[in-house]
DNA sequence: CCAAAAAGGGACCTTGAGGTCCACTCTGAA
DNA sequence: TTCAGAGTGGACCTCAAGGTCCCTTTTTGG
């Protein structure tokens, strides 16, 4: 309800209604709304992270990149864009607002991205990616075209701009990929290893 | 006030004593609340768009792109990234909350687009990009990163996220450069003018 | 089986936010 | 000069949202 509604829109009421408990109940747990809020976005947290290490896991190449945005722009083109991201549309109404949520959302973001970096380190090491290439850097690419993407498709109620943006991060990362050879690509670094 | 701490965190109270007005002089002009956020909303972007006209109005090169993209991140970067995108933030509170007010942030944001395609067509008339480039899909992918290197911006409270994304799409946009020749680039299109 | 403690329900309180209203002031035309 | 009407201030109202409390039910352990 938060993430579809908002965090501030959705009040203690609703969330006792749709919960089938009572006040007392939500209090015994918190000591009030705001570390209610905070376990609601570590559970959004984790959930995301979850799904997306599901499918970031075993990363390792242009084509696993693809399928990882045709399945995020999938799932979001179900709600035509509406809610946005489960993280970002949280982390844009909190930041501002709640300084030890901002940190944990930065965390978590974090982790995120380090699951795709990880996925293309794993695609230099096997030569899918040239040596140079920036994973982190990459990475961060990739992350703020997602988030800015579900944005601009929230705010139209269209995917379409959110495919745009990751095709073009994922046009950026194949820049950096090694021209294909005849065969299979080197297997791993053979010096350094 | 609504784009530092958010529209709803934003009481006609501290609107009247910021204002040094009365309620009445709100409810005079505003039949509510929302009506006043709309009208928030709309000076916002005026003035946004603005700024960013004056920036874009005369944008026909890739040096033209990166001042742009300087001038934008040195603006954010006085913030260290806080608050996040004018017109993003207020989005992204608004868009599930209030139709009316995602309609016409849809608008804004398409105009913002706009001013980026006209400096990107400009670019392609000019020679500077290949005819193939999409201008309008080129656009989106910089409002994109634009939008995503400020959330990402704004939870890490640290404008780099930010470089990072708009080095990106500036880069893909480079992709489509004409390598340079001698001498000065063609001068317009000498048919269909 | 019983008492103590934990879990649970929901009425109730308090605060503050949006919204109303009315007495007063200022302006301008007859 | 006066009176109509717009402009203005701010007290006040209403209601809903967060938070408290107390009584009842269930569970646990000796």
């Amino acid at each position: 309800m938060m993430y579809v509604k908002g965090v501030s829109a959705t009040t203690l009421d609703e969330i006792r209604a749709a919960s089938g408990t009572s006040k007392s109940q939500l209090y015994r747990h918190y000591p009030d709304k705001d570390a209610l809020v905070r376990d609601v976005v570590a559970l959004q947290a984790v959930e995301l992270l979850e799904r997306q290490h599901q499918l970031l896991r075993r990363l390792n190449s242009l084509r696993g990149l693809e399928r990882w945005r045709d399945a995020v722009i999938e799932h979001n083109a179900l709600r035509n864009g509406a809610y946005g991201c489960p993280l970002g549309s949280l982390a844009s109404e909190l930041t501002d607002q709640d300084e030890e949520a901002r940190k944990a959302i930065a965390r978590y973001f974090d982790t995120w991205e380090g699951m795709l970096s990880a996925g293309l380190v794993r695609m230099k090491d096997s030569g899918v990616l040239r040596a140079d290439a920036n994973a982190g850097e990459l990475a961060t690419g990739l992350m703020a075209a997602l988030q800015g993407g579900y944005l601009l498709a929230q705010t139209v109620r269209d995917v379409k701009p959110m495919r745009i943006a990751l095709d073009m991060a994922i046009g950026h990362i194949k820049a950096y990929a090694v021209p294909a050879e005849d065969g299979n690509p080197p297997e791993g670094g053979t010096r350094g290893h």
